[in-house]
DNA sequence: TATTGGCACTCAGGTAGTGCGAGTGCTAGT
DNA sequence: ACTAGCACTCGCACTACCTGAGTGCCAATA
């Protein structure tokens, strides 16, 4: 319904605010583009557009921005994904080289988006959901303290220490820990729940309250998955594009670091285009972030999504190649992660 | 050397810096502090401070504002540590109740210490140092990696995936942990070196190989001194005292993300008067740094400080309160940390 | 000798006036 | 449907000016 050359128009707006930073004004946009056509008509074209609420003048006599709306059509309908150039590509593959454990290799991965977005990246740890129970481990660490450990089989450890009420003998542990290993070792971890209901009669009535102790932590960590983690990297690029925020950039901080928020918004983002997310200012639902976007992709283990990663800036940031970054560094880590 | 009343005069500038965020000028000072002589008078004690370089105008027609060197006196011989509030005292309290872990307990002691300075609060993972191994484990985490992890008496749990060269026997693993818990437990970790030496002559020719790798993990770990972590919370209140940093604050944000330079700085840092050490603006060797502030404490396990703790700030920080709160706290983890 | 009142001087910051230029909307003509 | 032209708007940069807080110095005083 909206013409053709008027979505040019948008694309040319949106690009070159992109770049430049100011305003653009029928004139400029004539200058740089081969429209074919004079400014008055181009300004006929931006009339429409601001019609519609695709973009918007700062005052009268400024040129336009796009609004929320226009970079919302411009990256569903308009946006080319970048490919990455060679460098880029190279400096991938060299970060995710001999990365031996979990932690590790997310910490290279968040900090290895940042470096290429000059953004905020962050990626999150992956949830419990899909994997499957590797190993149970559940080790004496003081008198009446035993330390649970729980290994799935994407790579994730997650450990809690547990305050019995009792001393509790190394005999017994050994055999809490074989039975445990016995009844879940290979289950999904959505079904550990069930098995775990009676798994207590299985013991003397003496053992019975510590055995419960453990069984609920056990499935507290495996239930954990809303308290999942997030890590962050380059904070430091909010500041240095601070003149991208209007007022101030603190909101911005704050929002970042209420691991809840974040964690709400991306599991709330469901895959768009190109398997990439994203939400334009005022699309989050979180104050704060009202002058930021936020482009998220899931990455997978063994075909499934088990978590995701993104970056978040201001709404005028590139998303050709923000988008692309992202989705580079998911389909990279997907793949170490299949090793 | 410097007479009494000068030094009164600087107080008196500080204090009224501090709060005012304003140069402060010979008048303003008569009429806020009962000195008992005219501004001219303080006139001339200013001019001699500045001739000290412990205070300095910023233009020829405005009030004086603190040096480095003047904070630097300040707080050495001016400062008094002002007592916590009953509110911030039940605060503190409420925020040690009723956590287990040692994550859990540092990630509170962290947020809590920015809440109550209102600044980027920090805090250090226990180092290894002094600690004892309490307990070793191995676990078979796929066909060829094992999981080791080492529980020390601080409560610190490390962990980190072996890649072997071989697949191992369950046998084999079984033996060798039990041969590394006889050798280590309750070994010094400062110890352990040397003990494992010629650990390798106790196995197998064929087994070596692994033993070997497996025991140079172990080094690697009990070795990460200094790879300790810090873990930061209130990042956003930098951007809340933005106008407090001349320039940008993205210096400052680049320097408390890279942890190697934290590291350092926290480690250089020895406990001068009331057990806190300070760093104020260009005393920080890091030029990132050069306008703010750092406030460090350590806190203690058994008798020995394990880690540091403390807060970041601008230089035209309240230094008093932010003293009296990060020796509180330090105080209060050292305590939880007893239980 | 230490203190003080007085005075001339300095200078950052706020306010007001001005001109420029980029940009717009509209209209009449092709 | 497009374009040229034109009158109009208004943010911004620049200048000039004023104000007031603050200073340094000096001569007078206790």
């Amino acid at each position: 319904m909206i013409p053709e050359r008027s979505l040019e128009v948008l694309r040319a707006i949106v690009n070159d605010y992109i770049q430049t930073k100011e305003p653009v004004g029928s004139k400029s946009l004539v200058e740089r583009h081969q429209f074919g056509v004079s400014s008055a008509t181009i300004r006929n074209e931006m009339a429409m557009l601001e019609e519609e609420e695709l973009i918007h003048a700062p005052h009268t006599s400024a040129g336009r921005v796009p609004t929320d709306k226009g970079y919302r059509l411009f990256v569903d309908r308009l946006g080319e994904v970048k490919p990455l150039s060679a460098s880029e590509k190279t400096a991938i593959s060299n970060f995710m080289i001999g990365s031996a454990d979990l932690d590790e290799t997310l910490g290279r991965t968040v900090r290895l988006l940042s470096q290429l977005t000059n953004q905020v990246a962050m990626v999150q740890y992956p949830t419990l959901g899909r994997a499957r129970v590797r190993n149970i481990e559940l080790i004496q660490a003081a008198d009446t303290r035993v330390l649970l450990i729980l290994i799935t089989d994407s790579g994730r450890i997650q450990q809690h220490v547990i305050e019995l009420s009792e001393n509790l003998d190394v005999q017994l542990i050994a055999e809490i820990r074989g039975k445990l290993n016995e009844a879940l070792t290979g289950l999904a971890l959505g079904d550990v729940a069930s098995k775990l209901l009676n798994f207590a009669q299985n013991f003397a009535p003496s053992a019975k309250q510590q055995v419960g102790l453990i069984t609920e932590s056990l499935l507290d960590q495996v239930d954990a998955n809303r308290q999942e983690k997030i890590i962050l990297a380059g904070t430091a690029n909010l500041a240095r594009r601070e003149q991208d925020f209007p007022g101030s950039i603190s909101p911005v901080l704050e929002a970042i670091e209420e691991q809840v928020v974040l964690l709400k918004l991306i599991t709330e983002m469901q895959a768009e285009q190109h398997g990439v997310s994203l939400r334009i200012g005022r699309e989050n639902a979180f104050e704060g972030l009202n002058n930021a976007s936020v482009v998220v992709s899931g990455y997978e283990n063994q075909g499934n999504e088990i978590a995701k990663l993104g970056v978040i800036g201001p709404t005028r940031m590139d998303y050709s190649s923000n988008i692309a970054a992202v989705k580079a560094v998911a389909r990279y880590l997907t793949k170490a992660l299949g090793n």
